[in-house]
DNA sequence: CTGTTAGCGCATTCAT
DNA sequence: ATGAATGCGCTAACAG
C-alpha cells in the first residue's frame, strides 16, 4: 500500500549533505543558515517531496499549529457564517482549525472542550453555547481562548459580540415608528442570553415609548421554524390582537410568516414581521424580510485573527461589530 | 501560566506502581491486564486528570485518529447536514473530524487535500466538489478514501450518492402527470455533474411522454437563490408559457419564488414550483415547498461509519440511498 | 500477564 | 554557522 517509506528530515539531511539540524533550522528558520546549504536543503526537500510529520513536530515543539474551535449546531446559517469567517481568518497561516459540535448541550460542550483540548489544540474558538463562564475561564488558563457570539464577564476582553439588546430595541423602535402599538415578540430560548437580551430590548422600547409590556404578546420559542410557526398558533390562541411581530431570529420569522399565511393574513399589509440575524435567503422570502444583519464572517474572521495574534502573544484589540437594521419588505407603515 | 507540569503516562504509572508499558495497555486495550492492575491505573488516571498526549501517541503509532473532511461551502445547507451526519457518525468512535473548505474551486481543493494529508489524517471523506477523480484516485492510495455526494467511476466502490438523474425524472414526471406540458427547468452549474444529471433526467422524462424539449425553458443557474431569481426573469425575457418550473434545488426554488411574486404570479395556482434537496426551511416556504428530499444526514454517517470499517481493514459495503419526493403545496393540478 | 528496551521524527540545547 | 546529542510521551516488539 504504502511502497515509499516515508521521507523523512534524516533522508533529506543525507541527500543534502548536511545534518539533521541543519535541515531542522531551515524549516523553522530560527537560526541563520548558509545561503548554499539552505538551497541544497530546498532542492533536497522539493525533489523528495518531503513533507513535515507534523507528530513528532508537536511532540518535539509542543505546538499543534491547530486551533479548536467549539461550535453549536452545524445547520444553522448564522454560525456557519461565523465558521466560514474563522476558516478566512485562518487562511495563509500555519494553522489548521478542527471543529467539534456542542449541539448546544452544556455536558456535550464539556465534552467537546475537553476533546479539544486532548488533541493539545495551540488555542480555542468558542462559538456561541452554554457553557458557564467560569469553565470557559478555566480553559482560558489552559490555552489562549476567543468567545464569539458570546459577551462572558470572566473574559470580557476575550468576546467578540454584537449588542443584541439593543440591536432588539432598535427593531421595536422602528416598528414603533411605523406606527405599530401592539407588537408582538417571538423569543428565543429564555435559557440562553442573547435571547434575553433581545427580548429585554423589545420590552424596553415599548416601556420608553409609554407602552406597558403585555405578556400575552410574548411567546418564547426555539430559534428554530417550526417553534415561530407555533408561537403565532398561540399568539391566536391567546387572543390578543397585534399588529407586528418581531421574531429573534429569522428562522422563526420564516415560520410565523407560514402560520399567518395559512390564516389568510398578509405580510405586511396586516401583519408586518421582523426577523434577525440576516440570514441568506431572507432577502428571498415572500415578501423580503426586514431583519437584522449581524457580520458573521467578520466576526469569525476577526475571532481567527486575534487567535493568531495571541499565539504570536501579542496583545489584541477586539473590533467592536455593529449591527445593521436591514429594511425590506415586510414592513409597512400603519394607516 | 501552566502551573501543572504535563502529567504523563510515567506518573501514572509511578502512583498505580506499575510500569509504563502497563499503562499503556490499559490505555490502548491491545492486550490483557489483570483486572487490579488495571483499576489502579484507571484511578490514578482519574486522580491526576490524565489526557494522553495525542502526538506522542501518533508519533509512536503512526495513526493520527483524526479523519479529514474536504467539504465546498460551509454555508449550504445540503453539504452541512452530510457534515453533521459525519460528526454522528463518528461519534464514540475515537476518531474526531477535521474539516476543510475546497469553496467549489479545484485548485482550492487540492490545496485542502495536500494540508489534509500534511495533518497526516488516517482517512479522508470528500464531500461534493470538483476534483477529478484521478486526484481523488490518488489520494485513496494514501489513505482510505470516502467520497459522498458525488459519484467517481475510478472509486466506484467508496462512494455515496443518490441517483439524480432518477430523481429529477421522477420530478417530471410527476409534474408531468398532474397536467402540465410546458415544464421549464431552473439547472445547477452545468460544469458540475449533479446539475447535469438532473437536467438529463428531466429531458428524458419529456421525451418519455412524447414531448420536445424545448432549450428555451431551460435556464443554468448556480445553485444559489439568487440565480433562481434571474432565472425566472429569463424565462419571462425568453416569452416561452410556461405551467411548472422544477429547479435543480431548494436555494434556487426560493429565488424563483421570489421572482414570481414580484411579477404577481401565485404558486401554485398559477405556477407549480419543484426544488431538490428539501432543505429544512422548504417545509416552511410560503406555500410549502414540493421538493427531492436526499437523506443528507444519513449519507454523511454512512460515510464515517464507513471509514471507520475501513480503518479497522475491515470491508465496507455502502448502503444505496434513495431520493425520495416530498408532495407539499407548491404544485396543483393543471385544470 | 507484565516489565524492559527501542525507537517514532523532529526541535533544541550544547558544543564547536 | 553547524553538527552531535538529548528528549518530547507514547507504542510496540521483545523477553520473561
Amino acid at each position: 500500500m504504502e511502497q515509499n517509506r516515508k521521507i523523512t528530515i534524516q533522508d533529506i539531511a543525507e541527500k543534502a549533505k548536511v545534518s539533521k539540524s541543519t535541515v531542522s533550522r531551515v524549516l523553522t528558520s530560527t537560526a541563520r543558515v548558509a545561503d548554499d546549504k539552505r538551497a541544497a536543503v530546498l532542492k533536497a526537500m522539493d525533489e523528495l517531496n518531503y513533507r513535515p510529520n507534523i507528530f513528532a513536530r508537536g511532540l518535539a515543539s509542543g505546538q499543534s499549529l491547530t486551533i479548536g474551535v467549539l461550535t453549536q449546531n452545524f445547520g444553522s446559517p448564522f454560525f456557519d457564517a461565523i465558521l466560514r469567517g474563522i476558516l478566512q481568518g485562518l487562511n495563509g497561516s500555519s494553522y489548521s482549525a478542527i471543529f467539534t459540535d456542542g449541539r448546544w448541550q452544556a455536558e456535550m460542550e464539556e465534552e467537546a472542550l475537553r476533546t479539544l483540548l486532548g488533541r493539545q489544540v495551540d488555542g480555542v474558538i468558542v462559538v456561541g453555547g452554554f457553557s458557564p463562564g467560569a469553565t470557559l475561564a478555566r480553559v482560558g488558563e489552559q490555552a489562549p481562548i476567543i468567545v464569539v457570539g458570546r459577551r462572558i464577564a470572566e473574559l470580557a476582553d476575550r468576546c467578540i459580540w454584537v449588542d443584541n439588546y439593543q440591536a432588539a430595541y432598535d427593531v421595536t423602535r422602528y416598528l414603533l415608528d411605523a406606527g405599530h402599538r401592539r407588537i408582538a415578540h417571538i423569543a428565543g430560548t429564555l435559557s440562553h442570553e442573547d435571547a434575553v437580551a433581545r427580548r429585554d430590548g423589545y420590552m424596553r422600547a415599548l416601556q420608553d415609548a409609554g407602552i406597558a409590556v403585555n405578556r400575552a404578546l410574548i411567546v418564547e420559542g426555539d430559534f428554530r421554524s417550526h417553534s415561530g410557526l407555533m408561537a403565532v398558533e398561540m399568539l391566536f390562541t391567546r387572543g390578543e390582537p397585534f399588529s407586528a411581530i418581531f421574531a429573534a431570529n429569522d428562522q422563526m420569522a420564516v415560520g410565523a410568516r407560514l402560520a399567518l399565511h395559512r390564516r389568510g393574513i398578509r405580510v405586511p399589509q396586516d401583519v408586518a414581521l421582523v426577523g434577525f440575524d440576516n440570514q441568506v435567503d431572507s432577502a428571498y422570502m415572500v415578501p423580503p424580510l426586514t431583519t437584522v444583519n449581524q457580520p458573521a464572517v467578520e466576526m469569525g474572521e476577526a475571532a481567527a485573527r486575534a487567535m493568531l495574534q495571541l499565539l504570536k502573544h501579542q496583545p489584541v484589540q477586539l473590533p467592536v461589530f455593529r449591527t445593521e437594521l436591514v429594511i425590506r419588505e415586510s414592513v409597512v407603515r400603519l394607516q
